[in-house]
DNA sequence: AATTATTATCGTAATATTGCAATATATAAA
DNA sequence: TTTATATATTGCAATATTACGATAATAATT
């Protein structure tokens, strides 16, 4: 139906989801390599780096906001984004845990 | 649209959004999960620990399949799932070259 | 105050995803 | 060969996502 049973779900595998929906378009992964690159945060130009128009930019900037993985501050009449380090280390340590648990003697 | 404009993007852009949309539902999370809890690779009921109705699982199991997350071989008149650990390795590579590249003066 | 630059929101069209009943397929067991 | 068990496929309804033009909102500049 589109809609997903997310109260069927435990809160550990909804937020997982939730954090690696914010990452399942390769427009988000381009903004957060993006925003690697720039040294300082100030980034007022996100919008010319992308092959996407200015409204789509803003509303996947949005997502990747609401999911915890990036954090914005207004900067004059720019706006600051930056990627947030603890979104990225939960990932990490989910990964990490999947990783550890693969059993090497499988398939 | 509902439509990616994925020749726009990178190649690697594109892989990574993939993997992640693999993992971006619940129940895909789940299902990864559970493969990790089962000792052996013999799983012939998933179906039974997910909230989820037979072909809505064997749906998502063939999304996890496509986006190589997991591997499946017939075993019997059963199938055996297993965690594809070259993927997952993948996924934590990226995740850690975000992770080193993070400035931490920033914002 | 008017202008300019930057980002956000609204509305909408096209497409994708989620979920399941019904049904098909495949293999093991009887 | 029939039956039972396990998984896949099809078809469809409900909802979500993606993209963008038009427009609004905000803040610096003139």
């Amino acid at each position: 139906m589109g809609i997903t049973k997310t109260e069927a779900f435990s809160e550990i595998h909804n937020e997982i989801a939730q954090m690696m929906k914010a990452l399942a378009h390769p427009a988000r992964v381009a903004i957060i390599d993006y925003l690697l690159s720039v040294d300082a945060c100030i980034c007022g130009d996100i919008v010319n780096v992308l092959p996407l128009a200015q409204p789509t930019v803003s509303q996947h900037l949005k997502e990747l906001k609401n999911a915890g993985l990036i954090k914005g501050s207004i900067e004059g009449k720019a706006i600051c984004y930056c990627v947030d380090e603890a979104a990225i280390a939960k990932l990490q340590t989910y990964l990490g845990r999947v990783s550890d648990q693969i059993n090497k003697k499988c398939c």
